[in-house]
DNA sequence: TTTTGAGTTGTTCGA
DNA sequence: GTCGAACAACTCAAA
């Protein structure tokens, strides 16, 4: 009787999941593992906890209850269950971003043998690189054509059948995180990822360039929770994709997470880091008040506070308004974009560092994008334009719920707007864009220091 | 090696 | 209200 270990971290399905596959086809007998990490569960918000919580609780229902869940460090976990079953292989697919690769690693280090086979992406980071010297892209275009060249594999279905061991009572340690009160996220779980996924190919995939900027729409897939962990896989979804101009829109921002995942692998420093150094000379304001604003969805300006209201209230924000709420931070509270990245690492249930640290570095302007420095989005045009009827914001803001559109996105031009106790403006974003901008030239023009005594 | 064209998501101003 | 130009200059990719 042959066994193995099959650990799932960030791949919580079992279709389309060749290292399952791997091994199935290498035992008689699998043990299925999901391992707590206490240290990064203290450093996860709580709406994310509640949704692994429920996703753990899906898997485990797919598994016929075979799943083992336990707390503890990697290494000590990975070796008891080789022991007492008399294992020696744990399959994985790999992971790429600095904590999954530096777990990993060390969890060779101690001796354990680790099989890798697939990853979270389409393409593995690392390998789509420049035909002329087998350097990695630093811009997405050429990266996105070169990635739809080298292209990926068909998806492989599920098991036909899994035998696994039966789990010892005390090792199924499934974690009770509630859902904070007020709040209600999309439902976890392999399944709930495909029906999303069917219905969105119904009702919203071929509207997709259209409808997808438009916030107070369900134009979007809704996929990215299920992406984050697993619970469906982006060849899944390529793999559905036909050629036409909707679609390709689609298909371009799966490339987007995979870019982020490529360039991250490559500068694992950037997940908390300027990708360009020179952004770090910049004049910034220390986080105050107006963070505190920023972060409860209080800064006065009504399509960046419904947004935040958004991301508290669902674990989730739309893109376009992601991008708004960013450049108001970093452009008209002059904070740096870490601070707004921790905050959405705290409450996005599908926070991914990659995605997460070059999307802030993109809107900041220190990212791979060679943005043009003057780039700043106006809170106001954007939610004109992105939010025509405001409903968004009604949605969101209950006391702004009295107006209508055009009023309800600048409510200091209605007389009545705030009798509800809706905050004034903090900052006047006029005032603020030329300071930014300001500050911009200032590390713009800066000369390297010329040598004091040549 | 040198040159050339291009770069997710914007805003403002003036005609 | 709509539209095109200007915003200034740099890095990257590819020929």
């Amino acid at each position: 009787m042959k066994r193995a270990i099959f650990w799932f971290r960030r791949d919580l399905r079992l279709s389309d999941n060749p290292a399952l596959l791997a091994a199935i086809a290498n035992s008689d007998e699998i043990v299925p593992v999901f391992i707590l990490d206490e240290k990064l569960i203290k450093q996860t918000g709580s709406k994310r906890l509640a949704y692994l919580g429920q996703s753990l609780r899906a898997l485990d229902h797919s598994l016929e209850n075979k799943l083992h869940v336990m707390v503890g460090d990697q290494v000590e976990v990975l070796k008891e269950l080789l022991q007492r079953y008399g294992a020696d292989e744990v399959h994985i697919s790999e992971e790429f971003e600095p904590y999954g690769k530096k777990r990993d690693l060390r969890v060779e280090g101690a001796g354990i043998k680790l099989i890798r086979t697939g990853s979270p992406y389409a393409v593995a980071p690392g390998r789509v690189r420049k035909p002329s010297d087998g350097t990695p892209y630093k811009v997405y275009t050429p990266f996105y054509n070169a990635w739809v060249v080298h292209g990926w594999r068909d998806p492989v279905s599920a098991p036909k059948s899994i035998k696994a061991v039966t789990p010892n009572a005390g090792d199924r340690n499934f974690p009770e995180w509630p859902l904070p009160e007020g709040t209600t996220i999309t439902p976890a779980g392999e399944k709930a990822a495909h029906e999303r996924w069917t219905w969105f190919k119904k009702n919203g995939l071929d509207f997709y360039d259209e409808q997808r900027n438009n916030a107070g729409v369900d134009g979007t897939s809704k996929l990215s929770a299920h992406l984050k962990w697993g619970e469906i896989h982006p060849r899944t979804l390529l793999a559905d994709l036909n050629k036409t101009k909707a679609q390709i829109v689609f298909q371009k921002e799966i490339a987007w997470r995979e870019f982020y995942a490529d360039v991250l692998f490559h500068n694992p420093h950037t997940d908390n880091d300027y990708y360009a150094p020179k952004f770090k000379e910049m004049r910034y304001e220390k986080p105050g008040k107006a963070f505190k604003a920023w972060c409860e969805g209080k800064t006065g300006y009504p399509f960046v506070d419904a947004a935040m209201r958004q991301l508290l209230k669902e674990g989730w924000m739309h893109n376009r308004t992601r991008m708004v709420v960013a450049s108001f931070l970093v452009k008209d509270l002059h904070i740096e974009w870490q601070h707004g990245a921790d905050f959405f690492m705290e409450h996005l249930v599908d926070f991914d560092v990659a995605s997460n640290a070059h999307g802030w570095q993109w809107t900041a302007g220190c990212g791979t994008d060679a943005s043009p420095y003057y780039r700043v989005f106006n809170p106001i045009e954007q939610g004109k334009r992105f939010d025509e009827n405001g409903d968004y914001i009604r949605k969101y803001i209950p006391e702004l719920g009295h107006l209508r559109a055009p009023d309800i996105h600048e409510p200091w031009t209605v007389l009545d707007s705030y009798l509800n106790d809706y905050p004034e403006r903090i900052v006047d974003h006029a005032v603020e864009r030329i300071e930014s901008l300001a500050r911009l030239e200032e590390i713009k023009s800066r000369k390297p220091d010329l040598p004091q005594n040549a």
